[in-house]
DNA sequence: AAAGAGATGGTCT
DNA sequence: GACCATCTCTTTT
């Protein structure tokens, strides 16, 4: 179970995302610890005009301007928390929405943070995986590779898929035709 | 099984 | 004041 170096994310967005697929997204926060095997993920960057770094740097995006294998997190529609990898070099407006999760560690906290929801509904959505991760703005920047860090992504090594499904954007009204969503088989997942 | 709508607040014009 | 990188619940086929 090891990090991966920050050379690693230091590519474009559109190839980071695929690479993230099977790797282990986990978080310590609230003093429990859940663990997440990464199924889908989806690649933004600011030639992308549903992407938030369309418009350039603002009070909110920066982050994603910044240096690799940080984490921007979001409030979407006001409710829910979305989660990113930032992707690229300095400068560059990138990052990688995460976007579904298997449950591998942690169930039982993931299941009381999800309260009520079957269990094919606690991690299949990216509003639906901060939760069950405690993930919201306070770590917004956090450095996924600095020490002692709530939210890291670790390699078991587990080779990504070499067939991932590709498929059309969802949530956005623009550009929803760019193929940068991306997901593990359905026997896998 | 699919379609529709409300919730709810930060961000940007 | 409009627009959301969503989720859940309700209504309709």
């Amino acid at each position: 179970m090891d990090p991966l170096p920050r050379r690693w994310y230091e590519t474009e967005a559109a190839e980071l995302a695929p690479r993230l697929l099977d790797k282990l997204l986990a978080s310590t926060i609230g003093g429990r610890r859940v663990v997440g095997r990464i199924i889908e993920v989806e690649a933004y960057d600011e030639s992308d005009p549903a992407s938030h770094t369309f418009i350039g740097p603002t009070a909110r995006n920066n982050v994603m301007f910044g240096s690799a294998a940080h984490l921007y997190v979001y409030l979407s529609y006001g409710i829910h928390h979305c989660a990113n990898v930032v992707a690229g070099p300095v400068g560059r407006g990138q990052a990688v929405l995460l976007r579904a999760l298997r449950p591998i560690d942690g169930l039982e906290t993931i299941r009381s943070r999800r309260s009520g929801r079957p269990d094919r509904e606690l991690t299949d959505g990216p509003g639906k995986l901060c939760a069950a991760l405690g993930i919201d703005r306070s770590v917004n920047g956090l450095d996924l590779l600095a020490t002692n860090s709530p939210v890291t992504i670790l390699d078991d090594g587990t080779a990504p898929p070499t067939n991932p499904v590709v498929g059309p954007r969802i949530g956005i009204s623009k550009a929803v035709d760019t193929p940068w969503r991306f997901r593990v088989p359905p026997n896998k997942s």
